[in-house]
DNA sequence: AGCACGCCGACT
DNA sequence: GTCGGCGTGCTC
């Protein structure tokens, strides 16, 4: 007896541009559950699908039958597919392409045969270690984890760097899997870098067979065992980044984003989630409790915790009674032109060498110098295929574009008129270390050896296990003084570091980006927590800022550590101006051959919006060219759709969406939504 | 996104 | 004479 065949919505990585948004309709002999796996013919191919909720549409075409079912995996729980239908509608994407972008790649490459293999493999055994103790909480640690039980959040955790926010995160998860065998936690954290870490210590905690982590630097077998175990629950506790959010947790108990401020939450390409606001979305739906943690949070989660959507945890002073450093401010217009590390700052960090103390230096840019010109004519070390300087980079001699990646080496003559004489402008991390080593070159350690001086910046950790040795190095006190990027300002917890300096703090206070100073005082703020984390040198430790504008109110705040007098004004500005948290934004982005086309692209879309009933709402600026206008011979143009009503602009966006797909003009290459963008 | 088909330039 | 450039169009 054969019964006759259903009829199935699967979804399937399509991209919302290429015409198919809604799940398409296969033929199958079985009935499936919404959320289980299965292999379908698109086109000449085949590839995994996700069986999808609602009734299948009709075709308009001839209905294939699905190739296979991935068995032995339980079906995709039905928040998780809630989860991805939202963020699909809310980032103006498909759902199969959020779905599939969610899985770990593997399941999509596997052949049957390497799946069935794959699954007689026994999964480790779910003996859970003994969990390790837990330190004595300080009364402000004690006082927020009470509030975190006895409340329903979300929370924003508003600690000092120091302030032993991990230890509440350890706990808050520790008390979520307490009362249920099968509860289950996600922690995010914004880098790769700051997985290692954390997952040391909650290994510690929780015993290396309760916690997987989830980020891209793992190869491809680990994110499959890894994705399986969060999956089939074996796994309590999934540690990761932004991709993290779309984990499959069948008993999501709570969610903790770590620095929840930091960009790296938000994707920036295909669908542009941000993880931090659907780790929100997900806390919600899933009843699962929300823990935000940051010392300088996003003014958008500020707001929500001034307002009380969000219930603010201070936890303002730094374990072990340590104090943040004291923060100098170093007057560059009453220094020599083109002075690079003022003498003042230059005698305080011999001071600390001498003592056997550490020097962070602080400069966010890599590689030797910005730019290479001609001494004679008017050559410049242009990319000739983006608007943008290639970067100078002694090391390999090398002129590398940091936007394309289109790399040469350093001709030996101005390529325009011959001349010899080539001269770097500027200075990057590279030539900062070797400037100091010239400085610091008859200076001595309290051993009598010579100074020691180390970079760590995205070249000079670029192999594997490098950036644990450099860090090694600096923890061994085999480094006296250490120059990074903002790479070095993240979680790294240096104990003999006394003396940090921010060289060029300036570039961002006159940005055009609204969100420039935020990002400024929170990076700074972030740096100066990496001096005097050690109690006993606390006291003596110092932040030295270089700036022209010495009285800026961004450092009059963060001369008081006060961040909530920085967000304040900031809040204060944003409203006057009607930027967000007080507005919502979307941008919409055009790549196109020539600037005109994405920019007649863009028009043609702002003419369309009028028509739209929501239109009134929303203001749809013109369009302008991005900042770095071409990258890798693409012109790139956006267009900012603003409301004070997010609901608003979401109908907008949803209604314009359709109308984008016919008024591309030749010459387009591809566009894309920006919903909450971080940069305009 | 893939993967085809389709029509114009430099090679075995 | 073909190999291959990427423009355009389709996938239940």
């Amino acid at each position: 007896m054969t019964s006759p065949p259903v009829r199935l919505p699967v979804v399937v990585a399509a991209p919302a541009h290429s015409g198919i948004v809604t799940p398409l309709t296969y033929r199958s002999e079985l009935p499936l559950a919404p959320g289980a796996l299965v292999r379908v013919p698109l086109g000449r191919r085949e590839v995994l699908g996700v069986v999808w909720d609602g009734e299948p549409a009709d075709a308009g075409v001839e209905e294939r039958p699905i190739a296979g079912v991935l068995d032995g995996i339980a079906p995709l729980p039905a928040a998780w597919r809630r989860l991805v239908a939202f963020s699909a509608a809310y980032y103006q994407r498909s759902p199969g392409e959020v779905a599939l972008a969610a899985l770990p790649p593997q399941l999509r490459d596997l052949s049957p045969e390497q799946w069935q293999r794959r699954l007689a493999r026994k999964p480790a055994g779910a003996a859970t270690a003994a969990a390790g103790p837990a330190p004595v909480l300080t009364d402000e640690q004690a006082a927020a984890l009470a509030q975190l039980r006895s409340q329903p959040g979300p929370f924003l955790l508003y600690g000092a760097t120091g302030s032993g926010k991990t230890e509440v995160y350890l706990q808050a998860v520790a008390e979520a899997l307490a009362g249920d065998p099968a509860a289950q936690a996600l922690v995010m954290v914004p880098e790769i870098n700051l997985t290692p870490q954390l997952q040391e210590r909650f290994v510690a905690r929780f015993g290396a067979d309760a916690v997987v982590a989830l980020h891209s630097g793992m190869t491809h077998p680990q994110r499959l065992k890894a994705w399986l175990a969060a999956h089939a629950g074996r796994a309590r506790i999934v540690l990761g980044t932004r991709m993290a959010v779309f984990a499959s947790l069948p008993q999501l108990r709570l969610v903790v984003v770590d620095e929840e401020h930091d960009p790296s939450y938000k994707q920036q390409e295909g669908a542009r989630y941000s993880a931090r606001d659907l780790a929100l979305w997900r806390g919600r739906e899933e009843r699962a409790k929300v823990l935000l943690g940051s010392a300088t949070p996003s003014l958008e989660s500020w707001l929500a915790s001034e307002r009380g959507r969000y219930l603010r945890l201070a936890m303002p002073s730094r374990v072990g009674a340590g104090r943040l450093p004291k923060v100098r401010l170093l007057d560059l217009n009453l220094q020599p032109k083109k002075t690079v590390v003022a003498p003042q700052l230059l005698a305080a960090i011999e001071a600390r060498i001498a003592r056997g103390e550490q020097a962070l230096l602080f400069l966010n840019r890599r590689g030797y110098a910005p730019v290479l010109a001609c001494t004679a004519c008017e050559w410049k070390s242009e990319c000739p295929h983006c608007s943008a300087y290639r970067v100078f980079h002694k090391i390999d001699r090398t002129l590398r574009c940091h936007h394309c990646g289109f790399t040469e080496r350093v001709p030996r003559a101005c390529p325009q008129c011959g001349n010899l004489d080539i001269a770097p402008l500027g200075r990057g991390t590279e030539r900062l270390e070797e400037h100091l080593a010239e400085l610091l070159h008859a200076t001595r350690r309290p051993d009598g050896q010579p100074v020691r001086i180390a970079r760590i910046d995205a070249d000079s950790t670029r192999g594997k296990g490098e950036l644990d040795a450099r860090l090694a190095q600096v923890h061994a006190g085999e480094v006296d003084v250490l120059v990074g990027t903002q790479m070095v300002t993240k979680g790294h917890d240096f104990r003999r570091i006394t003396l940090v300096a921010a060289l060029n703090a300036d570039t961002a206070l006159f940005s055009s980006d609204f969100r420039a100073p935020e990002r400024l005082f929170s990076l700074l703020m972030q740096a100066a927590g990496r001096a005097g984390r050690d109690a006993s040198v606390a006291d003596a430790s110092e932040m030295w800022v270089q700036t022209f504008h010495p009285d800026h109110p961004l450092f009059a705040a963060l001369k008081r550590h006060d961040y909530p007098r920085f967000a304040a004004q900031q809040l204060e500005d944003r409203e006057a101006a009607g930027m967000p948290p007080y507005a919502y934004q979307a941008l919409l982005r055009a790549d196109a051959r020539t600037q005109e086309v994405a920019q007649e692209f863009l028009r043609l879309a702002g003419v369309a919006a009028q028509d739209l009933p929501e239109a009134p709402q929303v203001t749809v600026y013109p369009p302008v060219p991005l900042a770095v206008q071409r990258v890798a011979d693409v012109e790139r143009a956006q267009m900012v759709a603003e409301s004070a009503s997010r609901p608003a602009l979401q109908r907008f966006l949803a209604a314009w969406q359709p109308l984008l797909q016919d008024s591309r003009p030749k010459g387009l290459i591809r566009w894309a939504i920006d919903v909450d963008p971080l940069a305009i």
